[in-house]
DNA sequence: AGTTTGGGCGGT
DNA sequence: CCGCCCAAACTT
């Protein structure tokens, strides 16, 4: 503007005006956004993506609100080391509601907020604008020198007039360089393709279900949640084979006739084919798809899609949360009792509690659907926070299996062994009918222990508290926390003796063995996710089982996610106590919840299937509850336990996640975070947690429980001891861990 | 997050 | 006395 008025003739210049500058989130750990100066002509609302210099390089970030992270003693900037914004992108800005999400969610999980920014913009590619398609037609004289390869070529345009240069050489069943021999003849030319055409939309009513009349009825109420248009969170409560996907499908089908934008949040999505299946039926297309499997260049056409409002429904894993819906008017997040909606790393966040922020903020409805429901969320909905919409039967009729603890202490298995007898024995009539049986094992790898009959040596991991699991397949010991890694050894590196070394306790390696000696004809499989060949294989092996191959399949906790398995009759649990002794507070949920899911696999089309489960402790709750199939029984028992136990408060525990560059740092911060302040405002500090201290990415980290009486306190706590109390020692990180009540 | 800076120490 | 390595500081 100032150069505009100073061009006019006749005018005197205008009196210099002090640049303009604007607050920019850059995608660095900095606790503020940085000021930049806006070039002449430029405009820049918050939200607009730009490009910028930073250091020696250039990056992506957003201009924001003014103030918002100033921090309390901001000083300016020194004018002299502001620098121009270089280049404004053309994409839709990050809308308002998205903005005060990124804040809401970088103030929550104490992240800089330019993290928080980097996982909205994670696919820079999606901002520049779409390269032009190239093509290839018939431009000219037939070559002088003609060939079969470039006969075949050739005549394919009379199929089509234009032709994608590799899609032209796979067609002909030619090598590409022919093509580029043609088009140096002269004979072929180079022309832009049309664009791809845009996403599918899927109908709401292309493919409506008959419903149960239990579905029915909750389809009903949860479409009115959508129709409201406004904040609301809604427990969908059934157990497995209930059918609470067709429900929600009829939830997504509202805000697709309604004009807004649906996400699906799934854990663990790369192993969900099945689940885009069904979608299909009932929409008509596949919905877009988003999880770290996702080629780059599907990517960017999705991201893009999403941002300007071509793409309706996306299905994807936690990271999908971020993406920049401007219409979005609800989202379903699926099994929202797993811990794969936790983020451990970067920003340490949970999907499913990010995802009623973003609810509320944008004013849309959130449906968290599960078979075993976590405690907050069951605690949520009990005191009437959350809605609550219970789907009491399975919709196909089919039941759930009848489940037998076997009491480890009289019916065990003989020394050696890890299969009781009357497991054995179902396994045994399963395959003489025809049907799979499955073992279940959460521990990879061949034996979790390793010790010196000589010496008592244990194998344990130099950097973590934990032992060494040995994996016989690939001859190593391997810590499970940090990746740690060595061959395992002949002789003891304690007393040198060799052939001294024992496995003590199985994994599903030594499950296998055991089968494979009991049934030597049966089809074993073996999954878990340390698997040679990694998710494409994971996911061809869950299909193929699906499909009715394999005999006996023995797997780690992968096996309780999302697939049916028809033929499926016997589920064995090998140890179900394993995860009860631990010292986690969430050690008796987590375990119901694995089981559940796991036994609920069995028989879930024609006939009920079978459950066996060895423990010592057949008098456990968890063990009473699972063997009698009553739920209510578990979740009684487990609020009231957390009500009486040393933390009251029970969904408002939390841990502080300390990480630092070193073990003796990292436990060190800890403790003295526990010492110097351990009852303050409402916030009680617990202490560490117990070993094992684990080391991500090199980093070691230490978990320090803490409670409260509201979840926003041990916000306020923290923030309070990051910027007057101890600051944290060089290196050492906090983040918080927190499954709370409530955010708002 | 990625790059530059600077201090501590080992070799000469 | 110089170079190398790792940790800390800085980026507007």
């Amino acid at each position: 503007m100032a150069n505009q008025t100073a061009s006019l003739p006749g005018l005197e210049p205008a009196p210099e005006e002090p640049a303009a500058t604007v607050p920019v989130l850059v995608p660095v750990a900095v606790e503020t956004a940085y000021s930049y100066r806006v070039p002449a002509g430029m405009h820049l609302g918050p939200g607009t993506v730009v490009q910028i210099p930073l250091g020696n390089r250039q990056v992506v970030g957003a201009v924001w609100e003014p103030g918002i992270w100033e921090g309390g003693g901001a000083k300016p900037v020194d004018p002299s080391k502001l620098r121009e914004i270089l280049h404004v992108f053309d994409v839709p800005s990050i809308d308002e509601r998205m903005r005060r999400f990124i804040d809401w969610v970088a103030r929550w999980t104490m992240a800089p907020p330019g993290m928080v920014l980097r996982m909205v913009l994670r696919v820079p590619e999606a901002l520049e604008p779409e390269p032009p398609l190239k093509g290839v037609r018939l431009a000219g004289a037939p070559p002088e020198r003609m060939t079969k390869a470039r006969a075949r070529v050739l005549d394919l345009f009379e199929e089509n007039p234009s032709w994608s240069k590799t899609g032209l050489a796979t067609a002909a069943g030619v090598s590409p360089g022919v093509v580029d021999g043609l088009i140096g003849a002269g004979t072929l030319q180079i022309v832009p393709l049309p664009a791809a055409p845009p996403a599918p939309m899927p109908e709401a009513d292309w493919n409506r279900r008959d419903l149960s009349p239990a579905q029915d009825k909750a389809a009903e109420e949860i479409t009115a949640t959508v129709a409201e248009r406004r904040f609301s969170v809604t427990l969908l409560d059934g157990v497995t084979g209930a059918g609470k996907t067709e429900v929600y499908f009829e939830a997504v089908a509202e805000a697709l006739r309604r004009g807004r934008q649906a996400l699906v949040l799934l854990p663990e999505i790369a192993l969900t084919s099945e689940f885009l299946q069904r979608f299909e039926e009932r929409f008509g297309c596949r919905p877009g798809e988003w999880h770290s499997d996702v080629p780059p260049k599907q990517r960017v056409r999705l991201w893009r899609g999403v941002i300007d409002g071509s793409v309706r429904v996306v299905v994807g894993a936690r990271s999908a949360l971020f993406l920049p819906f401007p219409e979005l008017g609800l989202i379903v997040v699926d099994e929202e009792h797993d811990p794969a909606y936790k983020q451990d790393d970067r920003v340490a966040y949970h999907a499913r509690d990010m995802a009623v922020v973003r609810g509320h903020i944008a004013g849309f409805p959130v449906i968290l659907s599960s078979a075993t429901p976590s405690i907050e969320t069951r605690h949520n909905a009990d005191t009437g926070r959350y809605r609550r919409i219970e789907l009491p039967d399975r919709a196909s009729g089919a039941a759930l299996p009848d489940i037998h603890a076997i009491d480890m202490r009289r019916g065990g298995p003989a020394r050696g062994r890890w299969l009781a007898p009357a497991l054995t024995r179902a396994v045994g009539e399963a395959l003489a009918r025809g049907d799979q049986a499955l073992l279940f094992l959460n521990r990879r790898g061949y034996a979790p222990l390793t010790l010196c009959r000589s010496c008592g040596h244990r194998f344990e991991c130099p950097d973590c508290s934990a032992w060494l699991v040995e994996h016989r397949f690939r001859s190593v010991l391997t810590c499970h926390h940090c990746g740690f890694s060595m061959p395992t050894p002949e002789a003891c590196p304690s007393c040198g003796d060799v052939d001294s070394l024992t496995a003590c306790g199985p994994g599903v390696e030594r499950i296998a063995e055991e089968a494979a000696a009991d049934f030597p004809d049966a089809r074993i499989i073996v999954l878990s996710s340390d698997m040679p060949g990694g998710t494409r294989r994971l996911r061809a092996e869950l299909k193929a089982i699906a499909g009715g191959e394999g005999d006996i399949i023995i797997g780690t906790q992968l096996v309780a996610k999302g697939h049916n398995f028809p033929k499926l009759k016997v589920v064995g649990v090998v140890d179900a106590d394993l995860g009860l002794s631990t010292a986690d507070p969430r050690a008796a949920e987590r375990t119901f919840q694995l089981i559940s899911q796991v036994t609920g696999r069995a028989g879930r089309r024609d006939g009920a299937g079978v459950g066996y489960l060895q423990t010592y402790m057949p008098d456990h709750p968890v063990m009473r509850a699972l063997v009698s199939g009553d739920r209510e029984s578990f979740y009684a028992t487990e609020l009231e336990a957390r009500e009486r136990s040393a933390m009251p408060p029970f969904a408002r525990l939390a841990s502080l996640l300390v990480t630092g560059p070193d073990r003796p740092l990292t436990e060190g911060f800890a403790r003295e975070l526990a010492r110097a302040a351990p009852h303050q405002d409402g916030v009680h500090v617990l202490g560490p947690a117990d070993p094992p201290l684990a080391v991500i990415r090199g980093r070691h980290r230490q978990r320090l429980l803490v409670h409260a009486d509201r979840s926003a306190d041990i916000q306020a706590y923290l923030h309070r001891w990051l910027a007057a109390g101890p600051v944290p020692k060089k290196g050492v990180r906090l983040a918080i861990d927190i499954e709370p009540l409530s955010f708002m």
